[in-house]
Order: C-alpha cells, then sequence, then structure tokens
DNA sequence: GTCTGTTTTAAACATACGTTTGAAGCCAAT
DNA sequence: ATTGGCTTCAAACGTATGTTTAAAACAGAC
C-alpha cells in the first residue's frame, strides 16, 4: 500500500487485467477503476495505453533479465571450457524465472500469461518494444542451445526450439486455466513451479529426440516431399 | 468467382483477417470491405459477430471432425484388440489435417493459426461452442493418448498434452512466419507437411520422457514442492 | 501565507465499433 | 406488368474506446 503511488496501482491493475483479459479487450477505464485512479491518469503518467503495455512489461523483464544474465555467466564459469548441457541451460532459466521476487502469490503466473499473449496477440508496437529491448539475453540464450545440441542440424534445431517456445508460452499463457481444470478433474493442486518441472524434461527429451521416426509408420500417406 | 456468393467472400475474408490479426482487432467493416460486400451483410446473414466467427470454424471443422473419426476408425480397426500405439495416433491425426481439401495454398497454416487463437485469446463463447460442437473427436483423441502411454500417471500425462497441444499450435499458428524467416536466413523451403514430420517425433519423444529429469541437476536451488 | 510546479479531477472530444433501420434493387413466379 | 420474398445498400443509432482539456487540489520552498 505504502503512500498510494498512483503509477504503482495503475501499474498492478494493469498487469493483473491484460492478464486475465488480453490488451485489446482491457480498457483504461477498466484498469482505472480497479485501481481507483482517475481516467486520465494512465494518459498523465504513462502517455497512452501502448506505453502503459511497454512498462508493466519492462517493471517485470528488466529485472528479470538481468537476473537471467548473471545465471548464464554462473553457468559458463562452471562449466570451464565445456559448454553448458541442454538440462542446465534450460534449469538456468526456468531458476531465474521461478526465484524472481514475486509482488505477490499470483507472481510469476500472472507473467507467464502476459509472455505468451505477446507472442500470441501480434500487438506489433510490443513485439518490437521487446526485441529491441531485451533482445540481448535471448541471443544469448540461443548460442548456449546450439552449443548444447552440437547433434542437431541447423535446420532441426531451429523447428525444435520453435517447438519449445511454442508448448512453453502456450502452457504458460493458459497456465492459470489448466491449473483449474485439473483441480476440478482431479482436486490436484499445481503450482508454477511443478509446471515447469514437468515441462522441462518434456522439452529436454523433445529437442534430443531421434529422428528415426521421421518416416511416418508403413501405410501413411504423408510423402516426403 | 462463381456467382459472387455473398457468404463465401465474408467467410474468405475473415477467416484470413482474423488469423493476421485475431478476432477483437478485426472489425466487421475490415471484412466486409476485404470481402467487397456491404457492412450490413455480416449481420444479415449470420446476426452477429460471434455468430460469423463460430461460421469460419465450422467451415473448416466439420469436414475435418468428420476425417479424423474415419481416420481413427480405420486405426483402431487396423490394430485389432491392441491399442494403437501413440505414434500412429498422432499420424493419424496429422494426415487427417494434412490432407484436407484447401481452399487455397495457405489452407492449412491459416486454420491453425485460428486454433492456436481460439486457445488463447480467451473468448468465452467460442470456447462453449467448440467444446459443444466438436467435443467428441477430441474425446477419443484424448482416449486414444491415454491407451498409448500406459506408463504415465494421469497428471503427467495431462500436463503433457496441453505441452503437446502448445508446440502445436504455436508452432503451425506462426508457421508462415516461421517459414519464411528459415527461408531467408538458410534458404531452405519448408512445406506444412515437413514442418508436421519434423513435430511428430519431437511430441512423440517428449511424451515418453522418462521423468527422472523431473529432479533438478545438482546445485539447482528449485525445490519440489 | 503566498507562490510554483506537480498531480488529480470531471468533463468533453473525436473516433471506431457492432448493430439496426427502412428504402431500393433484384429476380423468379404469377 | 405485377407481385412477393430475398438480398443489398446507405445511413443512422447507441455505445465504448483512447485521448485531451482546463480547472481544481495539493505539496513543498521561500
Amino acid at each position: 500500500m505504502a503512500q498510494s503511488d498512483t503509477v504503482d496501482r495503475i501499474l498492478d491493475a494493469a498487469e493483473e487485467l491484460f492478464a486475465e483479459r488480453g490488451f485489446s479487450e482491457t480498457s483504461l477505464r477498466m484498469i482505472t477503476s480497479k485501481a481507483k485512479v482517475n481516467l486520465a491518469a494512465v494518459n498523465y503518467h504513462f502517455g497512452s495505453k501502448n506505453a502503459l503495455i511497454h512498462a508493466v512489461f519492462a517493471r517485470f523483464l528488466t529485472p528479470f533479465s538481468a537476473t537471467l544474465e548473471k545465471a548464464f555467466d554462473e553457468l559458463e564459469e562452471s562449466c570451464g571450457d565445456q559448454p553448458p548441457t541442454l538440462n542446465q541451460t534450460l534449469w538456468a532459466l526456468t531458476e531465474s524465472a521461478v526465484r524472481m521476487p514475486q509482488r505477490n502469490e499470483k507472481g510469476i503466473s500472472i507473467f507467464m500469461r502476459l509472455l505468451g499473449l505477446a507472442y500470441t496477440q501480434s500487438q506489433g508496437h510490443l513485439r518490437k518494444f521487446l526485441e529491441q529491448e531485451y533482445g540481448d539475453p535471448f541471443s544469448r540464450f540461443m548460442r548456449l542451445l546450439k552449443a548444447a545440441t552440437p547433434q542437431l542440424s541447423a535446420v532441426d534445431r531451429y523447428w525444435r526450439i520453435q517447438f519449445m517456445l511454442g508448448a512453453t508460452a502456450f502452457t504458460m499463457s493458459s497456465s492459470d486455466a489448466l491449473r483449474d481444470i485439473l483441480q476440478n478433474k482431479t482436486g490436484v493442486e499445481t503450482s508454477v513451479q511443478e509446471i515447469a518441472m514437468r515441462l522441462v524434461p518434456f522439452l529436454a527429451a523433445g529437442m534430443q529426440a531421434e529422428d528415426t521416426m521421421l518416416v511416418p509408420p508403413k501405410g501413411s500417406k504423408v510423402s516426403v516431399a
């Protein structure tokens, strides 16, 4: 609560509403009324709705990318001249995400959902903003992946990275809903940490799959182009 | 052009625009002007924008689910009393999708993107519509997956299916863009069929991953809850 | 206490949206 | 030629959006 800082109250409300409903589906009036501030406050403090969206991402992503860079530094150092393994790389990313200081109990899952939305909901301005602001740690992650999977051809690696991104972004972007469904069906509670721990082995196994299965089973009508 | 059927022209334009920009970000005015029909035509022929969205999905999904049911029938028959394997099940789905008669060269990739959007862009009405209309083949697919992965716990299977859906929907939904990137970087051409053939082994491997990796590598600070 | 710059407020603005209306157009059957 | 049922059309409706305005409230410095 503190001294009722308007800017933070707006960011908190926006973060939550964006995650629940998406960007275009969330109006400034929803945000300001949830934040209990005047409608004009958003344009006064941020300039525009798009700038507010950027600010929501920056508030999480700036400290996160710093944490991630540090984790990669440590990892590479501890490996000496050997490149880190695939598992180590994926875990470094996962831990950096999970261990981020969280504003509230929902914390990380809200942000995962936002990242997923950023990817799927093709808001040009957001894509450009993220690329420009946080392209470096992303490229570094890509370089680590390349070193960790030397057995893959460039084309194979390219596609499998897309598959990984997809599984992650998609799952995280609806993780709340998915968790609720599972909760209702089986009574099992699932934390974001647990999802991540299930996701990593899945991704690692897929990434390292033998492509002997590339040939369809006999009788299949799909032909190799 | 045939006899300039307004309904089809609207469906074509809507399908393409929805896939490009999402549902809320596509206005009826964009659709009708792309389709070169009057604005009121949508409400006249479909009743509402939501009903138009449903119609776009139904036009593809109805024949597809019929094809898929047939493919599952054949598969189960050819297997006798043995349940189909994971690979067979995934291939049956893939082939049904790939072999659908396509209206144009983009065909399937447009529709994959729409399916991805339907999942992420949480449009309540769409979710309800799809569940109600096409829940049966989906449940059947789930049952086949369950029979093909008896070694997995229900919870593991649940999450891994989500990961599969994610990798698929995400990759396919942006496959055009991804293909172009790869084309520019390496000069390699990739068809949707080829993507599918790379995807299936990835999914199968992830699905069947040993979960011994569930324990983080030593030195990790992530604890099992 | 007055002044100065910042923040908040209520109101309005301009624009875009989905939807509705009622007249006009069309085309086959009478 | 006239009727009757679809279909198209231009125009308008009501509502919601992001943004701007100008006055009011506030805070700290002098």
